[in-house]
DNA sequence: TGGTGTGAACAACTTCACAGCG
DNA sequence: CGCTGTGAAGTTGTTCACACCA
């Protein structure tokens, strides 16, 4: 029974997690978890583990713990992820490319089905992982005709804001951007923003320091 | 005048953006900035980031607001940011060859001085950023004699525990691991996970749900 | 019996509101 | 006067502990 209480972010952000965790679970043929086994998996409190579902209704068997394959299918639904999504690249540089070819994207059902750039040297050419590169102009035309939803930017930091406004000109509802700037977009447009230098200090600091 | 209290791990990763801003800001020649300014460009509330350096010190000016040298220089110093830190990568694959090209990274300090991989094709050649790669037995030898501090995972998911054991073995402390696995580690050890398809989930969530 | 589902206690983090200082 | 620094209030997220059920 779906309750609709407002879900925590934090839950959504773990629910990913243990999506991927029951997927691998599940292709090692194990058909029952219980919460305490996947938390320890997770690197979780089992508790947690429990609260997260309520968000979504009930779907364990008491004394027993979860199907797999079940609870994977009812996350995944829970999500949204039950249906590809067409990914667009606006920068073609070294991350971008790395990214375009990056298969685990695929095997998650994100597909990247055009590059953009500036670069006239660029556009016309076709990334070694078969994608086509086009000029940014072009995104007006083909988010449309190739039904673009996320627009992943990794252009150079002073590029990125009028990636973002090209991109959401265009139709693009979500940015994620590699950019290490803070881009500011209108109401209703989601941005986030992965920000890698972040994590080094993160890193350091933890390690380094007291 | 720093207080001990435990510092909110949230305040650290603020702390980080915080610096990102200020070092823009002083590059345009910015000299003071106050609380809300600054708020406003991190897309934070103001309290916050007075809260957020109340747990190191006093660091404005009442009725002015901060100097952005001095403040940028002390959030260094917090995060323990003065120094360079060399890192090592481990597994050359598209990321990883794009990670180690980025020159954001240099440019905060971070400085990628050896890589690492498996593949004997790929063991004495050099990257095109300049840096050689050797076999991963050679961790164990090269991570003192290039006083490696942070070790950089881009393994196939299959390779990443055996890659960090490895690295561990050879005295790194610190690892961020970009590898959708999650690597076990005995304490004292510190790991970051970044799962770039975990933030295409939320973004998805958030895109096409309710 | 054993593990889920969940209210209630707890802990962490954020925001408010204002005293106090430059 | 304006903006910082900060206790206190408010909000959000986590963990406990146990009733309940397969």
């Amino acid at each position: 029974m779906a309750k609709t209480l407002k879900v925590p972010e934090a839950t959504i952000k773990r629910l990913s997690i243990y999506m991927r965790v029951l997927k691998d679970l599940e292709k090692n043929g194990i058909e029952v978890i219980s919460s305490a086994e996947l938390a320890e998996i997770c690197g979780v409190n089992a508790a947690q583990i429990r609260k997260d579902l309520t968000y979504f209704g009930e779907f364990g068997i008491r004394g027993v713990g979860y199907y797999v394959k079940e609870l994977h299918f009812d996350i995944r639904k829970v999500l949204g992820l039950n249906q590809k999504r067409n990914l667009g690249l606006i920068g073609v540089g070294n991350l971008g490319k790395a990214l375009a070819s990056y298969r685990n994207f695929s095997d998650h059902g994100y597909n990247f089905v055009a590059a953009f750039d500036a670069d006239k040297a660029k556009v016309g050419t076709t990334l070694p992982c078969g994608i086509d590169i086009y000029h940014i102009d072009k995104l007006k035309q083909l988010v449309p005709e190739l039904n673009i939803e996320i627009a992943i930017i990794t252009t150079p930091a002073s590029a990125a804001q009028d990636a973002a406004d090209a991109a959401i000109k265009a139709g693009i509802k979500g940015i994620l951007n590699f950019a290490p700037v803070q881009i500011s977009v209108p109401d209703g447009i989601r941005v986030k923003k992965v920000d890698l230098t972040t994590e080094f200090d993160n890193l350091a600091y933890h390690l380094f320091t007291s």
